[in-house]
DNA sequence: CTTCGACGATCAGGATCTTCATTGTTTCGC
DNA sequence: GCGAAACAATGAAGATCCTGATCGTCGAAG
C-alpha cells in the first residue's frame, strides 16, 4: 500500500511518515504543494494525506486539480481547529475524510484503514435503521436527516450497536468493546452510557430503536431505513 | 511463556485466558482454590494470576502455601472494589502487583508483562530522583516519603519525566508518549499538565524537580536519591 | 393477585481532562 | 536599556465520564 503525505511542517510530515512506515505502508513525503501534485500525479498511490495550509499551492488546489485530471485516489485532509468551516468545502471537492489537529495517531491510523479498505469507491460507509444514520468517516450521526452531537463514548457505544443492529448484545461484549474492560460488573457504566445515548438519539425521536433485553442486554432495533 | 489464571467466575477466566493466549501466552485456568493450588504447585509457570475470592481456597490460602513451599513466582492479584484493603495483605504475603477489578484488560497485560519482565526477582521496580520516588507496580509515588496522589495523565507524565531524567524532553516527544498526539501544537494540554504536575509534586517541597527549558520543553533534575 | 427480589433506569455529585482567556516572563533586535 | 514578540504559566469554565444512591419495574413464587 502506496501513500503520499503532503505536508509542509518538518515534524508533523516525518511524525506521521514514521508511524505508517512503521504500520508497514510505503510512505512519499512531500513537503510543498507543487511537489505534491507532481507526485500525486505520477505516482499511483492508494491514498493521499493532505494538509490543508501549505506553501505554494493548498491543499484544495492539490485536490481540485486532481480530480479535475480524473484521479480518484482516497484523499484525507488535515485541517487545523480554526480552519473547521474548510471541512465543508473540502468534502465537495471530493475529500474523503477530514481530521482535525493536534489529532492522535491512533485515530490518523484508524482513518487511514478505512479509507484504503474502502478502495477508490466514493460511497460513504454508512450504517442505518430506521431513520438513524451514522457516518463512520465522518463521524457523524444524524436522525430524520437532523445532526446529533455524540461524545467519543456515544458514538462507540451506537456504532457497536449499529453494527449488530438486532442482536441482543449481552454487557459484558459492551464492555469488551467500548470500554477494553473485564466486567466483573459492579459498576454501571454502561447503564449510564446508554441512558446519555438514548436522551440524544431515541427520546426525541420514533420510533424508539434501542431497547433493553432484561438480563442480556441491549438490542438496536433493525429496520428498514425509511 | 507459561501463565496460570485461578479465577472461579467464569466469564472473567475466559475473557483473560484467550486474551492472554492471543497474546501469545500458554495459558492453564483452574475454577477453584485447591486446583488452583494443585497446579501452581506441579506446573512451573512464570506468573499466576490469583483471584482474592474463591471457593475451596482463596487467594491469600494459595500464595501463603506456595510462598511456604519455597516457590518464588511472581503473582498477580485480582480484587475487587470493595476489597481494596486486601491488597495490602496481598502485598505484604508476597503478591508482586495487585489490579482493582473492574480492569482494562490492556492494563492487565501490561502488568503482566512487567513482572514477567522482572522476572522472579522481588525488588520492586521504582524511579527515583531526590526525594521523590514513584513506584511503577503499585502505581504510587511518593516524596519525602509521602504519598501523592496522582490522575492517569499525571502519572504518565511524571513516569515519563523520571524514565528520562536529566534531558530535556521536547514537548511533541511527550505529547506523543503521553497523549499519543500529534502536536502542531495550538493547544496548551501539556503546560497544564505541567502545572497539575508541580501542584502536586514540586509545589510542597524542596528541591523543585521539574524545570521548564525555554524553547524546548522540560526535564527533571536527576538527583542523588537523598 | 400480591409480594418480594432482582434487575435496570435515573439523577446528582464529583473527578479528570481540555479549552480558552489572561497574565507573566524571557529573548532579541533596535 | 527598551519594547515587541514569542513563549510559558495560570486560573477558570466546560465537557465528558464515572460513581454511588435511590427509585422504578418486571417476573416468579406463594
Amino acid at each position: 500500500m502506496k501513500i503520499l503525505i503532503v505536508e509542509d511542517e518538518v515534524k508533523t510530515g516525518d511524525y506521521l511518515r514514521q508511524g505508517l512506515t512503521e504500520a508497514g505502508f510505503v510512505v512519499d513525503l512531500a513537503r510543498d504543494g507543487l511537489d505534491g501534485l507532481h507526485l500525486a500525479l505520477s505516482g499511483d498511490y492508494d491514498l493521499i494525506v493532505l494538509d490543508v495550509m501549505l506553501p505554494s499551492l493548498d491543499g484544495w488546489g492539490i485536490l481540485q486539480t486532481l480530480r479535475r485530471s480524473g484521479r480518484e485516489n482516497p484523499v484525507l485532509f488535515l485541517t487545523a481547529r480554526d480552519q473547521i468551516e474548510d471541512r465543508v468545502r473540502g468534502l465537495e471537492l471530493g475529500a474523503d475524510d477530514y481530521l482535525v489537529k493536534p489529532f492522535a495517531f491512533s485515530e490518523f491510523l484508524a482513518r487511514v484503514r478505512t479509507l484504503l479498505r474502502r478502495g477508490r469507491s466514493h460511497e460513504p460507509d454508512t450504517l442505518r435503521s430506521a431513520n438513524l444514520e451514522l457516518d463512520l468517516l465522518r463521524r457523524r450521526v444524524t436522525r430524520c436527516g437532523q445532526r446529533i452531537d455524540l461524545t467519543a463514548k456515544e458514538f462507540a457505544l451506537l456504532e457497536l450497536l449499529l453494527r449488530r443492529k438486532g442482536e441482543v448484545l449481552p454487557r459484558s461484549l459492551i464492555a469488551s468493546q467500548v470500554w477494553d474492560m473485564n466486567f466483573d460488573s459492579d459498576t454501571n457504566v454502561i447503564e449510564v452510557a446508554v441512558r446519555r445515548l438514548r436522551v440524544k438519539v431515541d427520546d426525541p425521536f420514533e420510533p424508539k430503536l434501542i431497547r433493553t433485553v432484561r438480563g442480556m442486554g441491549y438490542v438496536l432495533e433493525a429496520m428498514e431505513p425509511s
